[in-house]
DNA sequence: GATGAATGAGGTTTCATTCAT
DNA sequence: CATGAATGAAACCTCATTCAT
C-alpha cells in the first residue's frame, strides 16, 4: 500500500521479486561486454524481457541499477575472497610464501569471473563521484583486512608504519593483479605473480 | 619555423600552428575541467577562439584532438622525469633508498602539474581501445626505463626474473604515486611514500 | 443507506461508496495543491488507500474523478452561495448597496474554501471542452440566479436589457471575486470590494 | 565568436534571423490552434522547416519559444490598442458613452486577431508561474493607462477611491470583451456590448 | 580559408491504463 | 473483488559533424 518512494517499486509479489533480479542480470551481463555508456536502458529493459516503464518502477535511472549490479558485485567479490581466505592456513610455521601466493591466487580467481563489468567499474569509478564514494568504502574494507593480518603476524611483519605498509602492500597487489586478470601483457602471468609474491614476502619479513 | 624563407608564406603556416596549437592549449584545459564527455567542441572552438568548422578542418574529429593532447601530455611528463632520472648520482656508493626516494618524488611532481587530465587519460585509457594502445606503448616505455635502470645496476640488483621484475616495480610505483597524487587519502602521503620506498628498496637490494 | 434492509448487503456497497468518496476526496486535495496534470492516477490510489486496479473499477479514468470532484465543488459552492443569500433581507426599504455587498462578500467566503481546486478548474475549463460544458452549465445557473434577482427586483432596476446586464453583472462580480482571493494584489481587497459595490449598485439603481 | 549562453544562438547571419522568426510565427500557429501542451517540438520544428536540433540552438526549450511569442503577441495587441485610442476625441464635450463604446470595440477588434493564442494564453498564465508574472506586468500596463484615462477627466469621473475604481473597471472590461470574443454565448454581443457601456458609464460619470 | 547554421539519430524518462494473480 | 506489475508510446533534449555562404 505505501511505496516508500512512489517512484520506484519496492518488490511485494514474487513476480516482481523476479522481474527486479532479472533487470540487475541483463544490466551487468551488457554493461559487462559493452560498456555502461554503451548501454541504453532500452536494451536492458529487452534484455531483462521486460518494457522499460517497468525499468523505471525498479530503478529511478540508469546508474541506481549500475549501484545495484555494484552492490552485487562486491558482495560476491567478497565472499569469494572471504572463502578462499578461510582455507589458508595461518600458523606460524607456515611457509609465508606459500600464503602470500595463494592469497593472490584467490584473488586472480576472484576476479577472472566478471572482468568485463570489473573494467566498467574502473572507469565509472573515475567519472562519477557517487560511484568513487561507494568503491572507496569497499576499498577501505580491503585496507582493513589487509591491516588486520599484518597486525596478526605483528611479531614477525617487520616494516616501521603498519598503516602505510597496509595501503602500500593492497595496492601494489590489486594493482598486479588487475595486470593479470586484464592486460593483454606480453609476459607470462606466472612470472608477474612470482615477483609480486617475492617484493611482498621480503618487505614484510625480512 | 624557416624565417630566412621568402615572408609571403611562412605567415599563413605561423598562423596555423598557433590555431592547432590554440585548439589543442583549449581542449586540455577543458578536458582537464570538465572531461572529454562533458567538452564539446563547439566549447573547444569557442576557448580556442576559432569556429566550430575551423576545428574540423585542423582535426578529423574530436578524439584527434584527445590524442593530440595525450601526445603532448605524455612528452611533458616524459621530459620532466628524464630531467629529474638526470639529476640523480647513481654511482655505486650511493644511497639506494636515497636514489629510489628521489625518483618517486619527481614522479609524484610531474604528475602534479597535470593532474585533471592524468584522471581523463586514465578514463579514456579505459574505455577507448585506441587511446589504449597509444598509453600501453607509453607504459612500455616506463617499463624499459626501468627494466634498464635494473639491469644497470646488475651485479646489486637481486632478483630472480628482472623483466618481472621490472614490471612489478613499475605498475606498483605508479599506483602508489596515484594514490598520493590523486586521492584524498586520509593517511599522510609522506608515510605512504617512506614505505613504498621502503618496499622497493628491500625487494630490490636485500 | 438502507439500514432497515437485510444487514448482509448493505455493509458491501457502504463500504463501495466509503471507497469512492475517499478517492474524491484525496483527488480533490491533490488536484488542488498539485494540479490536475502533476497528479497522476497512482498518487490518487494511494492517497485514497486503494490499489491502481480499485481506482479504475471506480472511475473509468482520470478525468472522470475530475468530473465527480467538480460535481462535490459545484454542490458546495452552490450551498454554500444559497445559505449566504437566504440570510439577505429582501424587503424594498433595505439598503441596496448593502445587499450587494452582502452578496459579494458570501462569494468571497465561498470561494475561499478551495482555493486551489478553483485554479484547476479555470484550467480544465479552458483546455477541455468536456469540463467547459459542463462549467457553461453551472455559469448559467449563476447568471439565472443573477437574473432572478433583477426581475425580482423588477421596479427598481433601471436597465435596458435585464438579461444582457445579467451575465455583465455576473461576469464583473465574479472576475472581482477571483482577483480578491486569487491574486497577490497589490491593493487592498476592501477597496475592490467597495469599487465593485459602488458600480453595481450604480448600473442597477440609479 | 562568442556565444552569450553557448546553449542558445544570438542571431548573427541574416539566414539565422529568419530561422529564428520562422519557428516563433510557426510556433505561434500550432500553439494556437492545438494548445501549447498539444504541440510538441519536433513539430514546431517542422512546421517551421528547420531540424529540432535547429529549434534548440535558438531556444532553449518549449517555454522559451511560447514567451516569444508571448512578447510578439503583447507588442502586437498595445499598439492595436494604442492606435484605437489614438483616434478618439477625449475633448470634454464628447459623448462619454461613445468614447467608452469605441474604446470596449478597439479592445474586442485588437483580440479577435490572436483568439487562439488568447486562449492558450490564459490557461498558461494560470498554470505556469514565470508567465504569470509575465502577464502581470502586462495587465498593470493596461490598468495603470486606464487609470491615466480617469486621472485626466479628473473632474467629470465621479467616484471614492480611482485606483480601485481603474481595477475594477479594467478586469470587468476585460473580462466581458473576453466574453464576447470567445465565447459562444446564446446572447448577442451587441447587447452585451451595450450594457457593459452603460454600466462603466453610469459608474463613472453619474 | 573561415564561419556558424543546420542536421537528426539516439538516449532518457513518464504515466494512463490493462490484466494476470 | 482487490492488487500492483507490466505496458509502450511519446515527449524532451544533446552534440558530433557537415556544408552553404
Amino acid at each position: 500500500m505505501k511505496d516508500t518512494d512512489d517512484k520506484t517499486r519496492t518488490p511485494q509479489q514474487d513476480r516482481s521479486i523476479k522481474t527486479k533480479q532479472a533487470i540487475v542480470t541483463a544490466a551487468m551481463e551488457l554493461f559487462s561486454n559493452k560498456g555502461y555508456h554503451q548501454t541504453n536502458t532500452k536494451q536492458i529493459a529487452a534484455a531483462a524481457g521486460v518494457s522499460t516503464g517497468s525499468f523505471y518502477s525498479y530503478f529511478t535511472d540508469k546508474k541506481a541499477v549500475f549501484i545495484e549490479v555494484l552492490k552485487y558485485y562486491n558482495e560476491a567479490l567478497l565472499s569469494r575472497v572471504d572463502a578462499s581466505l578461510a582455507e589458508i592456513n595461518f600458523d606460524n610455521n607456515s611457509d609465508k610464501k606459500a600464503v602470500i601466493s595463494h592469497l593472490v591466487d584467490s584473488l586472480i580467481l576472484s576476479h577472472q569471473v566478471y572482468t568485463g563489468f570489473h573494467k566498467e567499474l574502473s572507469i565509472m569509478q573515475l567519472s562519477d563521484d557517487e560511484i568513487k564514494r561507494l568503491m572507496d568504502e569497499q576499498y577501505n574494507v580491503g585496507r582493513q583486512i589487509t591491516l588486520g593480518y599484518l597486525q596478526l603476524d605483528k611479531e614477525e611483519v617487520n616494516v616501521a608504519d603498519v598503516e602505510a605498509a597496509a595501503i602500500v602492500v593492497f595496492e601494489s597487489v590489486s594493482t598486479i593483479v588487475d595486470a593479470i586478470v586484464f592486460s593483454s601483457r606480453s609476459i607470462a602471468a606466472e612470472r608477474l605473480k612470482s615477483e609480486l609474491v617475492n617484493m611482498i614476502a621480503k618487505y614484510l619479513y625480512d
